[in-house]
DNA sequence: AGCACGATGCTCT
DNA sequence: GAGCATCGTGCTT
């Protein structure tokens, strides 16, 4: 087993790199005595309180203090009235900041003896949460197999020529922020 | 295959 | 009370 489990020092880095480098992790979800796994094909990084598009450029609020948090917590927060999103807090703690999951691939759903590959569409922030049984009982939770939630390296490398950048999606209102190239997918 | 739109509830002003 | 880090449907090309 070459399975590594993912600690703070990961998240304790620059917004952008750990977003970066979140490409080709694998996503591990244990609910119900179901354990889901799925690799993490598209991030985006929300720096910081000068960043007009983080939750957090309005400062400490009760839905943003998670973010000031120590790195490798978890922010999940409603979207739409009935969406749920999952980011992980990065960068030392006082300092707000977050990497939003917006796409996995290679979903399975592991039972007792028996693994198979879910026939269903998991990109995209909104669904990727649905499938995996994510809601806001997991949030202000650190990541690791005792919350149910945690992130694993099992040696996926992702070519650089492959890890393609974008701007972020639905952040039009952010001015110049929206225009940053702080999303990235597997090409 | 590419819009436009409505669903639905939490968060902050 | 307004707006939102979305998605599926139902329409038009």
């Amino acid at each position: 087993m070459t399975s590594k489990i993912i600690g703070q020092d990961f998240f304790n880095r620059d917004t952008r790199t750990v977003a970066k480098d979140l490409l080709g992790k694998v996503l591990y979800r244990q609910y119900n005595n179901t354990l889901y796994r799925a690799i993490i094909t598209e991030t985006e990084a929300y720096h910081g309180k000068e960043d007009l598009a983080c939750h957090c450029s309005k400062g400490k609020t009760p839905r943003t203090t998670v973010m000031y948090d120590a790195p490798g917590h978890i922010y999940i927060y409603l979207i739409y009235g009935m969406y749920y999103m999952l980011n992980f807090v990065t960068m030392p703690k006082d300092f707000p900041a977050a990497v939003l999951i917006r796409g996995i691939s290679n979903l399975q759903k592991i039972d007792i003896e028996d693994t198979k590959n879910l026939p269903v569409k998991t990109d995209g922030p909104g669904k990727l949460t649905k499938h995996l049984k994510i809601d806001k009982s997991l949030n202000k939770l650190a990541l690791h197999p005792d919350t149910g939630l945690w992130i694993a390296n099992e040696g996926i490398i992702i070519p650089k020529k492959q890890i393609a950048t974008g701007t972020r999606i639905g952040v039009a209102y952010a001015k110049v922020w929206a225009e940053k190239p702080w999303r990235y997918y597997i090409s």
